[in-house]
DNA sequence: GTCTATATAATGATAGAC
DNA sequence: GTCTATCATTATATAGAC
């Protein structure tokens, strides 16, 4: 199944940075070689140079398609706003398809900024939104809370690795997506800290950070 | 501050494994090399070939360390069972020192297999002690949402680069830990979902992995 | 245990033909 | 646009002296 059917695809452009994102995520930037991602490609090694100048370059093109792929997604997710869909997680899993292992890799080595940054805008806004309904003031703002739970959600995909072998079976793919998700509505709806630790807690960070 | 006091620790052998850790940590496993490793160490590359015969067995011996710390960390905080102690993210921060970059790499790639493991088995025995005094029953099991729960904690360190960028301050630093506990009491001590969305969001699941 | 020197292999980058 | 051939660099692995 073609992921992609963006009018510039097809082309030998296209079917090289495939190959690199098929080759980055499964091997990573470093072990990763031109010649593998040509050869993948059905190109030559001077073709990929042609085309993108170095291999930093050829992965920035790697990261601009992974946000454009992205981009799409929340675009969609926006547009359609059921609340109810916990399973969106088992959608953008599979419209991410063969990129994840390359969204994983990206993240964890610091790169795929712009991705990351969108998210968090979005958790963001949707936390701001929450925070409307909120009797008690929240403690940190909505941007470092979004920050901390987009992160949170990213380490599905970026620790796939442990959680599959821990779980017995891969956790990016269909059985996954249904374990995940009755996995996180268990999570989410349930409390897992009291308001009254919650107060304590706080307090005791008072202490340690004010007078040390 | 050395971290370390083992009896075994001082000579060169444990000098290079700290130097590679470091460098592992700071550059990638693959981009790090034998020369800057040994340069740090103070010693020639061909004693880090005396000492461990490859790379890749470098890698493993720093591994094993790495889950040797943690056993050691883990067994303190499990003698000193202090609930309200969220700081003890602070604590593990500080124990870890300099090997935080490290682990962080250790664990995307899917390495140091051990120390995640052991993380979820702490945390799978809170969770079933958890549902003891929970009135509904869980969906998944507790080993299921351990995983799962793991994983996110470990993202703040996994993903501290993009965080950090996010939140324009390291994470990995004092200043972060305060900021992080308090957003962690907030995201904790609040229930993200209602019963009754969650309980929509299961029969959805249900319906999406019953009959299709 | 520790070092220096070398062998060997792989890779990113480049130049130039078609 | 695409390919082949080559350069220059760099790093691991190795051998052997002290």
């Amino acid at each position: 199944m073609r992921i992609a059917n963006d009018p510039d695809d097809l082309t030998a452009r296209a079917r090289i940075r495939d190959a690199a994102m098929q080759h980055f995520g499964a091997e990573g930037f470093e072990r990763a070689t031109i010649r593998g991602i040509a050869e993948t490609a059905g190109v030559s090694s001077g073709l990929v140079r042609h085309h993108f100048g170095s291999k930093q370059d050829l992965r920035e093109a790697c990261d601009a398609y992974l946000v454009k792929l992205v981009r799409g997604l929340n675009a969609e997710v926006r547009d359609n706003p059921r609340a109810t869909d916990v399973n969106y997680v088992a959608k953008s899993r599979a419209a991410m398809g063969p990129y994840q292992h390359y969204l994983a890799r990206a993240l964890a080595e610091g790169a795929a900024t712009p991705l990351f940054d969108e998210l968090v805008a979005l958790s963001e806004q949707w936390i701001a939104e929450a925070d409307k309904g909120r009797a008690d003031p929240p403690d940190v703002s909505a941007k470092v809370r979004a920050t901390i739970s987009s992160a949170m959600s990213l380490s599905i995909v970026v620790l796939h690795q442990q959680i599959s072998r821990s779980l017995g079976l891969d956790i990016l793919s269909p059985e996954g997506d249904e374990l995940l998700g009755r996995a996180l509505i268990d999570i989410y709806s349930h409390q897992l800290m009291s308001a009254e630790d919650a107060a304590a807690a706080r307090s005791a960070l008072d202490k340690e950070y004010r007078h040390e």
